[in-house]
DNA sequence: TACGGAGTTGGAGTGCGCTCGAAGCAAGCG
DNA sequence: CGCTTGCTTCGAGCGCACTCCAACTCCGTA
């Protein structure tokens, strides 16, 4: 019916991260506090970029596996979780609504049963990804015509004057 | 700092939008209702997808550029305002905030002298774009790679059967 | 002239994804 | 011993982009 129905909706830039802004696949290994297999949510924090009032949160909504607790109460996060944080974020990152990325958790918790359950619902994440790619690279387009239009404005205007 | 630090911080995706989801660039002048060039609010939400209800927000918000009013008090909409929604509805698809736009719109009511002002914002924006596309396809790698070992999991799984 | 339907306003409410504050405990240090 | 620092819990609050409600007006048709 309508012209700019699309897959995404809206989409929120919520928080417009700090400076370093890059997405380096393969550092991850590297940065990961020094191999102890045992994190502070401190170190997971800064790790991952998530507060750790976020972090807390995930664990409640059912979004972390279940991390361990020192003998005091405190977490401890293992290198496996770390990959786990690593993974949701990327879903995050692509625009996974949380309560998706809680179903998925619920199915990895489930074990191996579900193995093929999880893998459609990446396949039809992955769907969208694609199509959400599509859909930018079509907007780029307009922001060309846009921008190429303005500075041909500007181009005639000083060459008035 | 951190590894997942990127360029567009959380994504949502509020309202998956119902059924015939397809961006059509070029069909733009063909679906808009019959060049009378005097739309009712309800024709331009129809052809925008954007409800009557969120027509008269940005309109509030300063995202509209004054629509004409029939002598009831009725906004009528002209071609140039389905224009301009066009435009709203592509940055808005491309994570643009709402209040980014709003700044482009005041822009565009100050006339010519801020037309440099404006090429400026657009092509920051595109960059953004740009960024945002390379992150997405880095993490289709990362999906491609985890829905491959699904898929290995399955196969062995009934093998073993 | 009565009535349904579509428009008008201002302001309140919703959903999502965090984000924060208060109050309390435990460990380490001078 | 007191103090700081960093963690704990629970629940409330926030920012964004809508989304909806109540009360009203206006228009067209029966």
């Amino acid at each position: 019916m309508t012209v700019l129905e699309t897959v995404s909706g809206t989409v929120l830039e919520s928080d417009l991260v700090p400076a370093g802004v890059c997405l380096q696949l393969e550092s991850q290994r590297n940065r990961r506090p020094r191999g102890r297999d045992r994190y502070t949510i401190s170190e997971v924090a800064e790790y991952t970029g998530l507060t750790a009032h976020t972090l807390r949160w995930y664990e409640r909504i059912g979004l972390m596996p279940h991390v361990d607790r020192s003998h005091t109460g405190r977490r401890c996060y293992t290198d496996r979780d770390l990959d786990w944080l690593d993974l949701v974020a990327r879903l995050r990152l692509t625009g996974m609504p949380v309560a998706d990325m809680v179903r998925y958790a619920g199915l990895v918790r489930q074990g191996e049963e579900t193995v093929a359950e999880r893998e459609r619902l990446l396949s039809a994440h992955r769907e969208t990804v694609r199509r959400r790619i599509a859909e930018l690279n079509a907007t780029l387009e307009v922001l060309d015509y846009k921008i190429e239009r303005y500075a041909d404005t500007r181009r005639r205007a000083s060459g008035r004057d």
